[in-house]
DNA sequence: CGTCTATTTGAATGTACTCAAAAGCGGTGG
DNA sequence: CCACCGCTTTTGAGTACATTCAAATAGACG
């Protein structure tokens, strides 16, 4: 068992706070609703096939969101380090058993939103309407920018945009997961690799 | 000069209404910031390089919007028929120069929202936050699913997918337009086209 | 009809994949 | 501290999926 820690709320008041402001009222209403959870490299968060019931919000650590297609591989289609929120929206919204499997790459440190805390929250405080509405619109634009790079990039040139857009991630993330990320194999990033080091 | 034709509002309407309730004020209010376009065939609604200044509902007809990346080639990144909604994101909020072209596929009828109407409209009637919120979800949504498709799975079944999930675009859209929208060359669709209308 | 564009077909090429094996790296226990 | 084990990355040969280029055919529209 482990010593209750104190959660500091301070990274996702300040993610919060970038879109809307919030009364000391509607802040503690809102704390109230979060429930922190640790999850240890390697664990799951979140599994395909169950219902998503939660979104989260990454304080500590960084998660990984990833589909296996029918041909038994690993998709991953979101990278969540901190101050980013992750959960299979499609599956939260509507109740549909989620496609996405979410696990940690590093111990991290999450908090949870369920979905009826979520809608209690438009309701009593409809400025989230306009958070969330704020947050996934960047979401949108982001996929928006890798899917035009997928369609018109070759895998050199992703790789390369990937480095400048995540370099931490480039640096802290196993190669074969960046390589799921960008559509390739393991094998073929590592020879992608070479070339887009040699650039210096 | 065209006659002035009167415009039927109800499209528009009954796609707020799905997600929000409206009072006869503010439906009436919401109407009066839609401005009517009419784009003939060919004819374009927004211009890469360009600041994109409203967003677009499509009442008939169908828009495309495309990239035309470093290499010369049209990357199709959105099919909107009608009941959809258009326009360049990343480039309507934060003003920047569109990456995006945007033009009519059939003679086609938009009403346009600006920017500045559209903040008025969020701060007078905040439900629109929450309306264009599930908005933007389900359109990311739908665009994770496309790109786990363009990872996962090759382009046979992706085209059978695309025709599952649009067959009337698949029907009215000329192929090397469905070509640019699943990444490969016409050329190349059409071979694999062969294969998946063999499937019966 | 005739022209222009879209689609089909085919041959040659290239980009990325598979499979296999070697080398590197990191943690763990002796 | 070193040796070993498992996992990740690299390297290479052979293959497959998709592209390019070119030319023929089919469709659309004036």
């Amino acid at each position: 068992m482990s010593v209750p820690t104190d959660i500091d709320y301070s990274p996702i008041l300040r993610n919060v706070s970038k879109h809307i402001t919030l009364t000391d009222e509607e802040r503690a209403y809102f704390v109230s609703l979060l429930k922190p959870k640790h999850i240890k490299k390697g664990q799951f968060y979140q599994e395909a096939g169950e219902v998503c019931r939660t979104q989260a919000y990454v304080i500590s650590g960084c998660m990984r969101s990833y589909h296996i297609g029918e041909d038994g591989k690993e998709h991953i289609l979101q990278f969540a380090p901190s101050d980013w929120w992750t959960g299979d929206m499609a599956s939260f919204l509507k109740g549909t058993p989620a496609l996405l499997n979410s696990d940690a790459l590093d111990d991290s440190l999450l908090l949870l939103i369920e979905r009826v805390q979520m809608d209690h929250l438009y309701e009593r405080v409809p400025k989230f309407d306009r958070f969330f509405r704020i947050l996934i619109t960047n979401a949108f634009i982001a996929q928006q920018r890798r899917m035009l790079g997928n369609l018109s990039l070759p895998a050199e040139e992703r790789y390369a945009q990937f480095r400048k857009l995540y370099p931490s991630l480039d640096e802290h993330v196993p190669q074969k997961h960046i390589a799921s990320y960008l559509g390739i194999t393991p094998e073929f990033l590592s020879t992608v690799r070479k070339r887009v080091l040699a650039r210096k």
